[in-house]
RNA sequence: GUGGAUGUAGCUCAGUUGGUUAGAGCGCCGGAUUGUGGUUCCGGAGGUCGCCGGUUCAAGCCCGGUCUUCCACCCCA
């Protein structure tokens, strides 16, 4: 016998007990959707390396993973490579990974979406609204709440500047919890606004470098925010002009003006807080999110140039955002096509997972799917249960025969294991009469009906 | 990618300074109960101690490597 087979690192079975509740989690996010006017779509697992790279920054490439090429991908190699590397000289990263994969897995579902826009934009009627429910890949170290493989749940409008997308896209993430039943904050911020703290503070070719730093201000304060700017070479001077950002707390009523005087200098950031201000104004009373601006909020994907969202659950441990999303100007752009803004929001279904049990939130029916048990008493009463078996699926009721005649002791199990509500039993005594005797699993309790009465009794 | 922990039965975990045949609870299977599960009682099966190598008369225990999971960083759903 071989060793114990194994899965990928970072990679999950599902169980069917797991799985109706991912199931559930699904079904819930496709009906918010598909009210909001949103249409499936799906891409395939594997796309050109060359579509993903330089999409993600940095970091996000080296977090591809890369399919290697089929047959001898040495073969593949470009001949000045290979006579580097027997040179023994230094090749540079990223390089040789592109000779030996032109393959990746998808890392996002954005990206291809955006690819797939350009590639069928004769055919697409715009603004188009299009969901996407699909796994992706990731080769990051795995921890808590984070896998190399998981599902996203994505909702994207493109084709289209207007506000009201974002107004929307806020609106459906309010729909969704409270279809689930978490409370959320959902987080928001401008880039525009983040390019004007950087121009205001004289340091506008800092903007990234400003950004990422503030973005960890919850996480290690203040000075360690102001220290890794300034090792990042961002001046003193800009440093103390980040200062009223600390300062900045309360209700987007309250931050609002004091922004605006903060950041008059800088037309960008104005447009910027008025779009806030728009989407603030329109999204109306929400039931399950509440809606924060939150100028620390940064993001690390590149594309994003307008209004960023990210979600947090209000119940629970979960550490890292369960939602994120944002509006890209241009990222059909590098594809080749000019003028598309979009905007877009990703569910992360697997941490959305993990909070819902730990909270305790998943519907207790979830445990089963099937309705009705029918014990098998042997030969006869088998066949005689098959014909109202069929009876009962036709109604729409999930029902089973359990497949052998073996003692009722083990048969009631099987329904207990499974979560079945009911049990029907016909051995001699019931054939005789042309009746049914019904078990009630939960309470134990049961009764006699007339097999006409059978399916009255059970869809009540 | 960097640093640090972890791995013993299906699950959660004991296992002394290295010393016969590695334990418990839960679960599983069988019986008490040949037409009744979830309660109870009795009995039983199940372990290459993650994997590979090393030290030793002797390794679950010590050393090296490797894989997994977890934690911090990085980044993110």
């Amino acid at each position: 016998m071989a060793n114990k087979p194994s899965i990928p690192k970072g990679t999950r079975d599902f169980s069917p007990q797991e799985m109706l509740r991912r199931q559930y989690i699904f079904d819930t996010i496709r009906g918010v959707f598909q009210r909001y006017g949103y249409l499936p779509l799906e891409t395939p697992a594997m796309e050109n390396l060359e579509t993903l790279t330089g999409k993600y920054g940095e970091e996000g490439d080296r977090l591809i993973f890369k399919i290697l090429n089929s047959g001898d991908a040495w073969k593949s190699v470009a001949p000045n490579v290979k006579a580097m590397i027997q040179a023994g000289e230094e090749v540079p990263p990223g390089r040789l990974a592109s000779e030996l994969a032109e393959k990746a897995l998808r890392y996002d579902l954005t990206v291809p979406f955006a690819r797939y826009v350009v590639q069928h934009q004769n055919e697409i009627s715009f603004p188009f609204k299009r969901y996407q429910i699909q796994p992706v890949w990731r080769a990051d170290r795995p921890q808590k709440g984070r896998y190399r493989e998981f599902v996203q749940c994505d909702a994207d409008v493109i084709g289209s500047t207007s506000l009201l997308s974002e107004v929307e896209l806020v609106q459906l993430f309010d729909d969704v919890f409270t279809a689930l039943g978490l409370k959320v904050v959902v987080k928001i911020n401008e880039r525009k606004v983040l390019s004007g703290i950087a121009e205001v503070c004289g340091q506008p070719e800092k903007v990234v470098d400003i950004v990422t730093a503030i973005d960890k201000l919850d996480k290690i304060g203040r000075e360690k925010v102001e220290e890794e700017m300034r090792t990042k070479g961002v001046s003193d001077e800009a440093i103390r002009g980040i200062a009223p950002l600390f300062e900045l707390k309360g209700t987007w009523t309250e931050q609002r003006p004091r922004l605006e005087e903060w950041l008059a200098s800088s037309t960008k950031a104005q447009q910027g807080l008025k779009d806030m201000s728009l989407v603030f104004n329109a999204v109306g009373g929400l039931k399950s999110a509440t809606l924060e601006f939150d100028p620390t909020l940064a993001r690390g994907l590149d594309y994003y140039t307008g209004a960023i969202f990210e979600v947090k659950a209000l119940e629970g441990s979960m550490p890292g955002s369960i939602c994120g999303g944002g509006r890209y100007d241009d990222l059909t752009g590098i594809f080749g096509l000019k003028n598309m803004s979009g905007v877009g929001i990703s569910f992360g279904a697997d941490r959305i997972y993990d909070v819902l049990l730990e909270t305790n939130k998943f519907p207790e029916s979830l445990g089963s799917s099937t309705r009705l048990l029918f014990a098998n008493f042997g030969e006869q009463e088998a066949m005689h249960c098959l014909k109202l078996l069929r009876a009962v699926r036709e109604a729409g009721i999930a029902a089973e025969l359990y497949p052998d005649a073996v003692k009722m002791a083990k048969q009631f199990k099987y329904a207990d294991d499974k979560g079945i509500a009911l049990v029907a039993i016909i051995g001699e005594n019931e054939l005789k009469e042309g009746t049914v005797t019904i078990k009630e699993m939960v309470s134990g309790t049961q009764r006699s009906v007339r097999e006409e009465e059978l399916l009255a009794t059970i869809s009540a």
